[in-house]
DNA sequence: TGTACATCAGTGAACGCGCGTTCACTGATGTAC
DNA sequence: TGTACATCAGTGAACGCGCGTTCACTGATGTAC
């Protein structure tokens, strides 16, 4: 257990600074721009000081990266726990989503924006925490297809090797519904993405929408529909 | 007329080479990291030279945008003029969108992805460009409506603020379609960038499709329905 | 056609800056007997 | 309980690097008469 001896809480609070320090410089600078020195200086201490805790920027930035996913994974299935039915389950996915990355937009950006160059995430890190939200939109719609709240016609056929695509990721995601609905599925996780996107890195123009709050949830509304989610 | 003296088709040449470096710098170390002094190198040409040409490394910047919205555009309203039905339109769009993205990933990533901190375009050199595909979606929308190609159930109400804010949005542009398929056409808009997110940045894993067109194809169809575009 | 002058592309040195990372070190805190 | 030793956080100097931008300059190219 971490956290015992006064040394090792000392230790694990300075970490805490650090990646808290690290969050502002983020969303001052820039992913890019994020620098030891720099947060060493708001740190109170001397550059090479913060070497004890982190073996280089990179792994500060995985440090911010793996924070950031399970902050918002966490308000995700929180947000999600909240309701029964998987229509409101799926609404609730999508508004805690908006929501964490209104509060976080640089920390957003650095999940689901354009890569950092030069920066890999170390996938052993990063993977678990990162595919919690869409683990969550997965059992959404599993279990609402398991409970018969799940149909949608198929508009689009689905062709030999998508499809083997499709029941490769089934395996992988134990996850039972058709290749329509899955397709359906992964086309709302993207879309959901896309329409935060939107908002958080400003491609609507600036003064479009008064509300911006009121356009995401029709978005969300018409998502659930396409997705195949019927009304409760 | 520019380029008519050997002068200024020298000085037009050297600024194409700029940016052709530009964009290579670009795609290699990321808008944060594009510097003027390596521009120059590769230039073959001593680091002030290059401000003969651009104000300063922000406006090198702008002119990568500029640049990259008019090709897109450009590409963009080429696949569109390839074909009469508002719905093969509507996936040319999509498809050309896809493929630009494919081809310049750094740049798409410059244009659509998250904002290079303390960068800030101009709106006066780059909203034209920047706002050729919308209105080349918007076309496809406004015709399909107005040849009775356009329609959808009504699933989501939208309330009084959202409605104006369409109705503004309708004025601006010059767009005659009622708010639901207003409102379902944004939609499409933002899923389309989402879909192509996910695959420009890595979103979904590395090895999840191994034949990312087709599903993207079958986005595109699914997104077309639920826009309200009707199979030919 | 030839000469005097203006324009302009490119030079090279300099300014002040911040960065990541290493390394030998000091001194305080913890541990074993 | 006291002492000897080990651990570890933080120091300060140094390494070599690249950056944006300014400025006085040289020399070639163009223009006016």
């Amino acid at each position: 257990m971490p956290g015992t001896t006064p040394r090792e809480r000392a230790r694990e609070q300075t970490l805490q600074d650090i990646t808290r320090i690290g969050r502002e410089h983020l969303s001052a600078v820039g992913a890019a721009a994020l620098s030891l020195r720099a947060v060493a200086r708001d740190l109170g201490v001397v550059s090479s000081a913060v070497y004890r805790y982190v073996r280089s920027r990179d792994e500060l930035l995985t440090l911010l990266v793996v924070d950031g996913y399970n902050e918002l994974g966490e308000e995700v299935e929180a947000a999600v726990a909240s309701t029964e039915d998987p229509r409101e389950q799926f609404l609730a996915l999508g508004r805690a989503t908006r929501e964490w990355a209104l509060r976080e937009p640089a920390l957003y950006g650095l999940l689901f924006g354009s890569p950092v160059p030069g920066y890999h995430a170390p996938g052993e890190q990063t993977t678990i925490p990162g595919t919690r939200v869409v683990l969550c939109l997965v059992s959404i719609f599993g279990n609402a297809y398991a409970v018969g709240k799940l149909a949608a016609n198929v508009v689009a056929p689905i062709g030999d090797e998508l499809s083997a695509d499709l029941e490769r990721i089934r395996g992988e995601i134990g996850l039972e519904i058709p290749d329509h609905l899955l397709a359906r599925g992964i086309l709302a996780w993207t879309a959901l993405f896309g329409a935060v996107n939107f908002e958080i890195f400003g491609q609507y123009g600036s003064d479009t929408f008064t509300d911006p709050a009121a356009m995401f949830e029709h978005h969300l509304a018409v998502l659930a529909e396409t997705a195949g989610l019927s009304v409760a």
